[in-house]
DNA sequence: CTATATGCAAAACGTTTGCATCCCT
DNA sequence: AGGGATGCAAACGTTTTGCATATAG
């Protein structure tokens, strides 16, 4: 989705629920929206300074406020990875991957794997669930070429468990 | 593993890296491996209102640093579930599970299986990765009793992106 | 015009840290 | 005796909230 595509899909939401259209609803979905993005998994923080380059009068609650709107929206989604910082990605409809992160350079990769997603519900079925949403991320370390030379010298960035 | 063989084995820990057996830390993890939390998964919180109630002196602090310390000695696991807290369970060395956490009444189950984690090694390889270790978390609706009548009645308490 | 949205600053939250004191070993 | 451990309170980073003001519909 482009970002032009997912600012009238927030317009559309937005006059559904009654709320309003704002510039910097449509700024800040713009900037998630950016190709430079697609891959990235923002912060707030990198939001807002991304952001702020292009108007400098906007405000961190409201880049807090318009991610969680764009979540309600069905357009970003929150994770939780290797920090402790919230971050989003934008939402595909139907889609659904999972997250591979590099223990020594950090970096996020994408998969998807249907065959896993169907041995999960099996398994919540024994448990009498039915699986509504999961969250799975593996934590290992990347063939990269920073990342190569890195994991020999120095110490893992990267927790795990955080 | 019972309260008792917990301490014996933190106490050998302790003695290898140099570090002191004292009677918070033998509380701590009384309290922890204590039955009633096997299943809990309990939070910092949780634990600090333990120990308290058992000895009033004891500090927050001092669990947060204790139970830093019970990880890094391989009795407990944290993990980040379904809200932002950190909570953590005893630890078993070899074992590993993973959770199904029920969306109308928050109740979490372990469940290991070796299909699925054999599955992830081969999608991580796929990527030039090696997995070092993973979360996974399924979200869905459990049978249990108080669960089934609350579904119909109230909104979901858990929110699976915390 | 009115309800919603904003920006700011302050508060909240879980967690960590500095420091004086304590106490295992 | 001495280095690690503790308790307290203050600091921390992220996120939320209260409130006066601004603005979309």
């Amino acid at each position: 989705m482009t970002g032009e595509q997912a600012i009238e899909e927030l317009e559309r939401a937005l006059q559904r629920k009654g709320l309003k259209t704002t510039a910097q609803r449509r700024l800040i979905t713009e900037v998630f929206f950016d190709p430079q993005f697609r891959q990235d998994h923002p912060t707030v923080d990198t939001l807002y300074r991304q952001v702020k380059s292009r108007d400098q009068s906007v405000g961190f609650a409201t880049v807090y406020r318009t991610m969680k709107l764009l979540v309600e929206c069905g357009l970003a989604s929150p994770r939780q990875l290797h920090d402790n910082q919230t971050r989003y990605e934008p939402e595909s409809p139907g889609e659904h991957h999972d997250h591979l992160v590099c223990l020594d350079c950090g970096h996020i990769f994408e998969f998807e794997n249907e065959e896993i997603e169907a041995l999960q519900a099996r398994e919540a079925a024994r448990h009498g669930f039915v699986v509504a949403e999961h969250r799975m991320v593996l934590y290992g370390r990347c063939q990269r070429d920073p990342c190569e030379r890195r994991a020999a010298a120095t110490p893992a960035p990267v927790d795990p468990s955080a």
